[in-house]
DNA sequence: TTTGCTAATGAACATATCGTTCAATAATAG
DNA sequence: CTATTATTGAACGATATGTTCATTAGCAAA
């Protein structure tokens, strides 16, 4: 890809980001967008279609690391849903999120929770769903699967969500064992 | 109120509802409503400041009932959390949104999910919040209670939301059940 | 019915954002 | 050096916003 291409990306990206951090997303115009990353207006266009666009390809490039990360994970390890265990996937999910690479939470929190959950939630999904074996046993007969696996991804969404409007105080083992309090049976734990 | 007052608004709220069902909130303009709702445009901005307040008006206007006859509930019985009780809180909204009244599933889910939660969310989690002792007792020391609260709020409405997915097949009764097996822990179901 | 108040009307207006076009310019790769 | 490709900035038409205002019509109380 040629410099230029990637810079300009990479302005638009950073002054996105910026913004989202500030303000809505519904509320950020075009106009800011290009003003904040020094960009022409054309310019704009002839990397993304509309805004709408933007905020997908950014979301996608945010978390691919994290899902990459987490399904190497997941291939590892077995004790995914293991509140005590280090590897923990979910364990893994929050520091990740404690770290807070990439600012992925000061991006998608507060005002723009709904994006948050819009684009990230699926690919959760998806990694529940290839783990949920150890889990269905106990009462997956009892409810259906995807009911099941859309309200552990929620559940976590709502746990993130939670941290965050406490300042993230809790320490990520903390917070991975309330998560997992919420969703699991009582047999689980000791 | 002045009966052209009342007419008017009503005309912008039905307006504004039949265009909920077919799109995004975001891309719905004055213009259609006013179109829709046959009203002047002045008149339409000497109702409501935004197409923001309209909605938040009209959000206010359809949950109250819903929080009324729950409160009303609330008062007269405790078994709250009782899946087999007919009288339970959660049995009795999730009836509420079967029968559909007011159509507020229709507006409210699908792309405007987040507008969905936004309201409703709050009035739900106050519901909760006067009526969880039963449930503290089981968990209330290990779980912060505002998190717990806010679990609960938030796997009603995702619960809601997957119902409505699965276009309602499911009888009212049974996703009460589904919704309790995710929230109680074993010992309180038989 | 008459009178005074209040709401509705619709056209017009300034403003803002959008998404596109285009010719000129600058950076890049071979 | 040359051909290619991206950036630029200005300009454009289209659409939506929120406001203003003079006119019309509905209402309620005497």
């Amino acid at each position: 890809m040629d410099r230029r291409q990637r810079k300009s990306r990479e302005a638009i990206f950073k002054a996105f980001s910026k913004l989202l951090t500030k303000k809505n997303f519904s509320q950020i115009t075009v106009g800011e967008i290009i003003e904040q990353a020094d960009v022409g207006r054309a310019t704009f266009y002839a990397h993304f279609e509309t805004k709408d666009y933007l905020l997908k390809e950014l979301c996608e490039e945010l978390f691919c690391h994290i899902f990459d990360c987490a399904k190497e994970q997941n291939n590892m390890h077995r004790h995914i849903f293991d509140c005590d265990a280090p590897d923990s996937i979910f364990l893994h999910l929050f520091q990740h999120f404690g770290r807070n690479d990439n600012h992925i939470l000061d991006l998608l929190s507060g005002p723009n929770h709904d994006l948050f959950l819009k684009y990230f939630k699926p690919g959760l999904a998806d990694l529940i769903e290839r783990q949920i074996e150890s889990i269905e046993i106990n009462r997956g007969e009892e409810l259906p699967r995807d009911f099941l696996v859309n309200h552990i991804a929620a559940t976590f969404i709502e746990t993130v969500r939670w941290w965050v409007d406490h300042k993230m105080q809790e320490s990520p083992k903390l917070i991975t064992k309330y998560f997992l309090l919420t969703i699991m049976r009582e047999e689980f734990h000791q």
